[in-house]
Parts: C-alpha cells; sequence; structure tokens
DNA sequence: ATCCGCCTCCGCCGGACGGGGGAGAGGTTC
DNA sequence: GAACCTCTCCCCCGTCCGGCGGAGGCGGAT
C-alpha cells in the first residue's frame, strides 16, 4: 500500500490540552498529519478555509462560535469542504442531532479511544459509508422529530387554553369540550377564540395545524 | 501492538460471490477473523447464536428473513450481542432507516471500497464512537419520523381528493381551494364530503388530524 | 388598594361547514 | 351497450363556528 498523500487534519478545540492530546495520537499514525488547530468556532472557519484540509475533528461546546454554526459556515462558504467530525463528551447530548443537521460527516465521543480516534479519522476521509451511534438511535427513536424552534405563542397560552387547544387537536367540537371540561360552551369559546388569537389563525383547523407543526401535541 | 484476539467476523449475504469477496477481503487483514457465514436471515440467527462473533455483516435483502428482522432476532434473543453492520446498496435505501430502529450499530454501503469495510469493521468492533451517513441525514431531516402504518383510506383517495385533502391541511377554507383548483365551491364540498366519508371523519379538522397522524403530508 | 391576567359566562350575527339529495359529462371495465 | 367511477356542479337546510362586545369573580403583582 502506499500513501503518498496523507490524511491532513485539523483539531479545533477550546481546550489545548484536548488538541495536544489528539495531535499525539494522530502524528503517531504515518497516514495521518495535523496541519492546524483551532481555539474557537469562527477560528476554525478560518483556519479550514486557509488551510484546506480532509478532515476536521469538532468540538461542539466552543467560545464565539460553536462547533455547530462553525460546521455549517464551513459547509456553505467553500466548494469541496473537508468531512467535519463533531466531537461530543455525552452520547445524549442534544448537539448531535444539530450536528447532523449541520452536515457533519461524523460523530465522534469524547471517550473514545485511540484506536478508535484514528479508524474514524480515516474512515471519514476515504468514503461514504458510515455508521451511526446509540445517540442517534434514541434520538430517531425517542423524540424522532427535530425541534426546530420552540414558536413564541406556546409560551403565551394559559393553562386552559393549552387544554382547549389539545382537545381541538383531537377533532373534538367545541360542545364535547365543554362536556370534557366541565364547563360552559360559551367559556369554551372564549379559549378557542384566544387559541386563535395568540396562534394568530382564524379557524380551529388552522389552530390544530400550528399545534402539529410546533410539536405541541405531547411530543413537546 | 499486541491483537491477541481477533475480531470474529459473520458474513450473512444471500450471495455467494459476495461473501466470498467479503472473506477475502476481510481475512487478508491479520486482526480480523472471517468464522462464519450464512446465505438467509433465519440462518444468519442461527450461525450467530453458535458462533458468537463480535460483528456480523449484514445483508439486507436476503431471503426467507430480511437482514432487518434477522438483525431485530440476534438483538432481542442474544445477551451480549454482537455489533451488527447492516449492508446495502443504496444511500437512501429505506431499509436505511429500518436498520436504525432494529438496532444495527452501523452501515455500510456496498459499492464501499475494501479499506472503508475493514475499518469499519474495526470501528465498529471496538467502540461506542460512530458515524453517520447522507442517507441518515436526510432521512433525518426530511420524513425524520418513522411510519408506522399507511391507513388503508390512503389508497381509497381519488387524485382530487388527495388535492383536497393537502389544500384542507393547510388550513385553507372551501372557497379558497376552490379558487386554487380552479372549480366551483360545490365541486370542492363534493370533494371534501368524500374526504370525510373516507377517513371516517366528522369535519375537515377530523380530517387534517387524520392526514397527520397518517403521515399524508408529504412524508408519504 | 388598584391594576391586570385568567377563568367563567352571556347574547347576537353572519358566514362557513357538513348532510342529504340529485345530475350531467367523460372515462374504464366487462 | 351497460355498469361503474371520477369529476364537475346544483339545490336546501340545520348546525357549528368565529367575531363582536360585555360582564363578573378571583388571585397575584406593585
Amino acid at each position: 500500500m502506499n500513501r503518498p498523500a496523507p490524511i491532513r487534519v485539523v483539531l479545533a478545540d477550546d481546550e489545548r490540552m484536548v488538541r495536544t492530546a489528539l495531535r499525539a495520537i494522530l502524528c503517531a499514525e504515518p497516514d495521518l498529519d495535523v496541519v492546524g488547530e483551532a481555539a474557537t468556532g469562527a477560528e476554525a472557519v478560518s483556519v479550514v478555509r486557509e488551510l484546506r484540509p480532509d478532515v476536521v475533528l469538532m468540538d461542539v461546546r466552543m467560545p464565539e462560535t460553536d462547533g455547530i454554526r462553525a460546521t455549517e459556515q464551513i459547509l456553505a462558504t467553500l466548494d469541496d469542504p473537508p468531512r467535519i467530525v463533531v466531537v461530543t463528551t455525552f452520547e445524549n447530548d442534544s448537539y448531535v442531532y444539530d450536528a447532523l443537521r449541520a452536515g457533519a460527516a461524523g460523530f465522534l465521543l469524547k471517550r473514545a479511544d485511540a484506536d478508535a480516534l484514528v479508524q474514524a479519522v480515516r474512515l471519514v476521509a476515504r468514503s461514504d459509508s458510515l455508521l451511526f451511534p446509540a445517540a442517534l438511535r434514541t434520538l430517531a427513536a425517542e423524540h424522532a422529530r427535530a425541534r426546530p424552534a420552540p414558536p413564541a405563542w406556546v409560551a403565551k397560552l394559559t393553562g386552559r387554553e393549552r387544554e382547549v387547544l389539545r382537545h381541538m387537536a383531537r377533532g373534538l367540537t367545541n360542545a364535547e369540550i365543554a362536556r370534557l371540561m366541565e364547563v360552559g360552551p360559551a367559556t369554551v369559546k372564549s379559549h378557542v377564540a384566544a387559541v386563535l388569537a395568540k396562534t394568530g389563525t382564524r379557524d380551529r383547523t388552522q389552530a390544530v395545524i400550528a399545534a402539529y407543526e410546533a410539536g405541541f401535541l405531547n411530543g413537546g
């Protein structure tokens, strides 16, 4: 096997010790070459732009710009961008999903051993074939859906209004909701009107749609 | 570096040539040991149960029991089960998501080169740290949710009725839908009535809910 | 003590909705 | 050709919905 061009790696992590450790591990391999480091997300973007590495190991938690944003920026602004491996501490870190959305090519736990690290770098550097972790599995299985932005109106609903909206989203009429909540129909009408006003919708159907889109129903 | 115990691998693929090729690639590595093969999903389950490998390369499409079911069975019935890497041909294969749900530890494309293959096996054999592919990215981003069972009524809707339902699910009134579809309001009423009948719902709100629950909207 | 938000209710009104019919035109299937 | 489905449109009618304005009670905030 001949490896004329080693894999060029950039490390982005705000802790110097982490960078040093990673560099030590990676440089021990003849086919890996750590060509640059960055301590912030912004720095990572400019370093990558300049050095054009094959792979970036990107910490999620960094000052100024976090790893996710940096990833987005790199992938958006460079043509032929590097593969970006997002590094995180916990498997169930919510960043995992963000990393996925941002376009990260891979995902690595900090507690991964040296062996796994170098193999992950090699793998991500030269293939479309990839793997996925327990975190992603639970992500996909449990909340299964992205939580994009909790729309402002959700917080503005009063308890009663949430309750009414939930019943609306089950397809109940005002009269049914009234019976269920043991109040008068007029009361339900008031709550419904409030819900429509706060959600910026004009009828119950649109309100229910908004509830679904917002992941308001149990999902959140 | 000492590697006292090589990684024990079982191959499950219905095509002999594929198994042979994989065996050749993997056996060339001193730390990998192909200990068994299977040509069907059912066979894979029993072979794995007997040989207790560290890693299984599992084809998705196999006679009798497919790779997904086999994966489920293996993970459900064995304690301390092997890591299972699901092998597929296309990145956007819908099996990818099923594999994820079934508990596969990894995912590999058939067009992956030998290098990627052995590295993937090593990686999956000894770590929690993993990577994920473009397929998963689109999967997570686009349909993002599991498709449990396409309710019977979906198939019974005529083209026009689907169209109307889609508009209903955007919160439009009959009049608006009529304008949009360039037909009379009475026509839309007819279609809406048909949709309500076929979905077994009593008003447009319930119909929209049914559409959402069925993943009828764009997702399918 | 006062104000404000929340919950509870009232009446009135117009419009949208859904149910029940029916009917004609075009296409497919048998 | 007959039966059938789909799409198109029409009528009437009763109900539900949403907008309007108003009101009383209750509790927390200042």
